[in-house]
DNA sequence: TCAAACTGACTGACCAGTCAATCGAGGGGG
DNA sequence: CCCCCTCGATTGACTGGTCAGTCAGTTTGA
């Protein structure tokens, strides 16, 4: 039946992450995947060509949902602080859902300039423009100043973001829910604040 | 004579910034340094007792004087803006000068949650640290706002910089100066405002 | 003459990816 | 109802190649 044969992928998917989030891409075997997954060597390679083609799938699994909620946030009607918040939620709570997964995603793939950075710079980059269409379109509307280019502020949003997430793989303590929350609004609040024309309070909502 | 002796070694360091650059440090063999420094492989042995203590010397040394910046920034009696601008100001140079070794820094140290990264943890922190003392000041004269916590803060700001960095580094293009100095304005500027209480408009300085 | 700088062939360990063999579920024929 | 066949799933020993680090020697310069 499919269903077995599909949850064998998976497993070793899952498994991979934990062992990449562990030990790091390089660092690790293909037998520790296996190990970790419970199944012989072997079938790593009945279902994926190399350890490299695990690692893509699972970029390209999480990074396509990232991408389609950014599209989502730009196509609605909304102010582009909430744009912006949408966004910066989605990456938080994909963080709180599964932070070996975004370990393994920022460390592994986002970072990494060579080797294999490079394979995904197209994908990486498609993020950065959605976010940067977005400051573009409130910059033309009046609500963002003009100073600052829209690939500049794109890169200083994604760059905030990233960098509290890396703080956080980097502690070994869990983070509490509420704190993640904290962290989301101050993104938001500072880089908004930072973009915004001044004189321009649109809700004035402090937290 | 020692000269001779303490070129050889800086010769084997530069070779390696080149190497590691390229092809990154997990990649490249140990043989490709002493290749790209036109050295004998033992050499490279004779100076440095593994592959990692180049990779470490090459941090340490450019990490440390980074952390005199802050702290000089920091002990300086100017405007928290400037004390920021100072600090971004060092690190898009340090990009300008040296943009191979930056990368280095970046996408093999700083970034390398495992294995490598968290050797040095407690140096990536500290600089964390000099940054949001300078925040925690500024917010205890009552110049920046307090809704946002100087370890946050100190993260936004060194994410952003460090991202548009990234920003260089994947493109394969040089970045004309006019382009580092735009950057630089944008990051403190950007920042700066999102952190500043409102009605405070210390200089006036719009570029 | 001595020590430090320098050389590069060699070794031992490691590991990604291969492959021949086994297992097991479904299905068709007796 | 049972047996056997087929084919994909699964196994893990093995191979071929790579490379970090060693070491026994050679050169250099004071």
């Amino acid at each position: 039946m499919t269903t077995a044969a599909t949850d064998k992928r998976r497993v070793i998917l899952d498994a991979a992450v934990r062992v990449f989030a562990r030990q790091g891409f390089h660092t690790c075997r293909v037998s520790d995947i296996a190990d970790e997954a419970g199944v012989a060597y072997g079938l790593v390679y009945h279902y994926f060509s190399s350890k490299e083609q695990i690692l893509d799938t699972l970029f390209l699994e999480r990074w396509d949902v990232m991408l389609a909620a950014i599209a989502e946030a730009d196509a609605s009607h909304r102010a582009p602080e909430e744009k912006l918040e949408t966004i910066a939620g989605f990456i938080v709570d994909s963080y709180r859902h599964d932070p070996e997964l975004m370990k393994v995603i920022i460390v592994e793939v986002t970072r990494a300039a060579n080797t294999f950075g490079l394979t995904h710079l197209a994908k990486i980059r498609e993020a950065y423009s959605g976010i940067a269409a977005i400051v573009a379109k409130a910059q033309s509307e009046g609500r963002f100043r003009s100073e600052v280019t829209p690939e500049f502020a794109a890169q200083a949003f994604y760059g905030s973001i990233e960098q509290v997430l890396t703080g956080w793989i980097f502690d070994s303590v869990d983070v509490a829910d509420a704190e993640l929350e904290h962290a989301k609004t101050m993104i938001v609040d500072t880089i908004c604040r930072g973009l915004e024309r001044r004189g321009l309070d649109p809700a004035g909502e402090s937290a």
